[in-house]
DNA sequence: GTGACTTTGTGCATTTGTTCACAAACGACG
DNA sequence: CGTCGTTTGTGAACAAATGCACAAAGTCAC
């Protein structure tokens, strides 16, 4: 989920000469949701990949990913029309195509600020760098933490921050520090010309026009399931939603 | 262009008597947009609260949840018709009327299974313990980290996962296992009766109807912000999408 | 009490996303 | 080469979510 801005973001969205009465498109030509699921569908391929597939049936690739198969070949059919009528996807190729249009066929640095318990874990965490993704270094306020070796690098004082960023032309920061510092280290990460950015801290960052901000609350997935656990509770104790409530 | 997507990863399907015209109304009354945003809210109403506000506007509120205020109204209302107009809302009152929808009067308990890097940041983070949940257990099937303590509880041995649920009515399951074991722990949570599972292990679930699955995915995360981070990097130079796009 | 001003709550148009269902495309096989 | 079974890609219907714009409902000053 992510807060940040939903702003329509004006800057040079062509005017696509109408190419249809297609819905979805976006500038980038791929519809937001559509987005979030490749990743999901490329984790998917991967595991067939190991598991010897060579190609792959949409219906097959949906259960694997959990979603809808048509919804699953609208999806795909937005990146190209690599499928094969009568056979299904080449596992391999798809692979390549759903990478390419997610941008992982470059590597991509990340630096995370905040070393505490979460900061440690992500960057001890190894199954993300796996693809197209580097922690390039791990910051800190806490000069006791400084030097400190964790996964693959050493904590350097958060003083550092600009200079590692542009040495490593760092493209996505993420904060691990707690909400206090969380809008300060986003500034200086904007500021230092990071454009992408992964939050932690339990609160809402502002950033100007052109900065991706997203988020992962855990406070917040707690609360929805909290809702849905207390409707399925309700239900159960013939608390019926007795007409459709017009308020 | 800044992106935001929301994405509903529930796997539960509400069973709707044939409500109607409706458009957005669920079955719980509450949209699941709406759900998402909840959570949102009351943190800020939280914020607003320690500083002193009594009352707020929809305007002041929406821009502290980062979100637009015709759209804050519209969730609101779904909760109620709790704002005075010419005035705003009363922001204890909403606090407590946001509270209630999300289930949040009563006490959920939570157990963590997994208590590796990530299990440990989770048990050790006190920020969502603050209201409404309790971590009750932290389970592990190491037999080297049993006994540990870790924040507010010990870690125990997995084997006891279907006491320790029965003993604390536990609602809600963690899942913070390498995702070779996910599944199978998934698979007992639900058959020790959770319905509600927060999964950070790197894979799609499977559960039966009436359990509700939500997860927490890094590499996605990261995934979307390299593809919007791309597209703006393409942009920058020109690579017109036109070859790209149709094709 | 009255009028000016503020802010909510919502009808409605628009946009975005999902699902169905099927024609067209393909391989296989004789 | 033609026929058959399979699977893609997509048009079209449906559903959900968003954002505008404004009437209704309130406060406040006097
Ligand atoms: N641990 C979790 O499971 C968890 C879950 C959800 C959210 N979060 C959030 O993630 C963030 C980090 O959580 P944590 O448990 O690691 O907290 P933590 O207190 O263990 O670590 C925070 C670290 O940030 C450092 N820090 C503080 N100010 C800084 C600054 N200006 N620049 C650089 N570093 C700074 C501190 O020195 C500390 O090492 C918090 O905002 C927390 O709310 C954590
Ligand atoms: N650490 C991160 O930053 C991070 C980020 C994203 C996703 N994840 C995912 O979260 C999960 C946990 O990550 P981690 O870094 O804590 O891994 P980890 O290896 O540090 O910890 C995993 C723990 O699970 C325990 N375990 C294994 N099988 C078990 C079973 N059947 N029952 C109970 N416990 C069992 C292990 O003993 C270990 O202590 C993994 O699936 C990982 O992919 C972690």
């Amino acid at each position: 989920m992510t807060s940040a801005a939903e702003i329509p973001d004006t800057e040079t969205v062509p005017e696509e000469p109408p190419g249809g009465g297609e819905p979805a498109r976006v500038a980038g030509g791929i519809p937001e949701a559509t987005v979030a699921r490749l990743p999901v569908y490329l984790r998917a391929l991967y595991t067939l990949a190991e598991r010897g597939a060579n190609t792959v049936s949409s219906d097959e690739l949906a259960v694997c990913a959990g979603v809808n198969s048509a919804k699953l070949r609208k999806d795909l059919s937005h990146l190209g029309s690599y499928g094969i009528r009568g056979v299904g996807y080449d596992v391999e190729y798809l692979v390549y195509q759903v990478s390419r249009a997610l941008g992982l066929t470059q590597n991509w640095s990340v630096v995370i600020v905040g070393a505490g318990n979460l900061g440690r874990a992500l960057a001890n965490y190894g199954g993300f760098l796996t693809r197209g993704f580097q922690i390039s270094a791990i910051l800190d306020s806490d000069p006791s933490l400084v030097g400190r070796p964790i996964g693959p690098v050493t904590v350097r004082h958060v003083t550092e921050l600009e200079s590692v960023i542009t040495s490593n032309s760092v493209a996505i920061g993420v904060i691990a520090t707690p909400a206090g510092a969380a809008q300060v280290v986003c500034d200086r990460l904007v500021a230092a010309g990071v454009t992408s950015i992964l939050n932690f801290a339990p609160m809402v960052l502002s950033v100007p026009d052109g900065v991706d901000v997203r988020k992962v609350d855990l406070s917040i997935e707690l609360q929805i399931l909290a809702f849905h656990a207390q409707r399925r509770f309700a239900e159960r104790f013939g608390q019926e939603s007795d007409s459709v409530a017009e308020a």
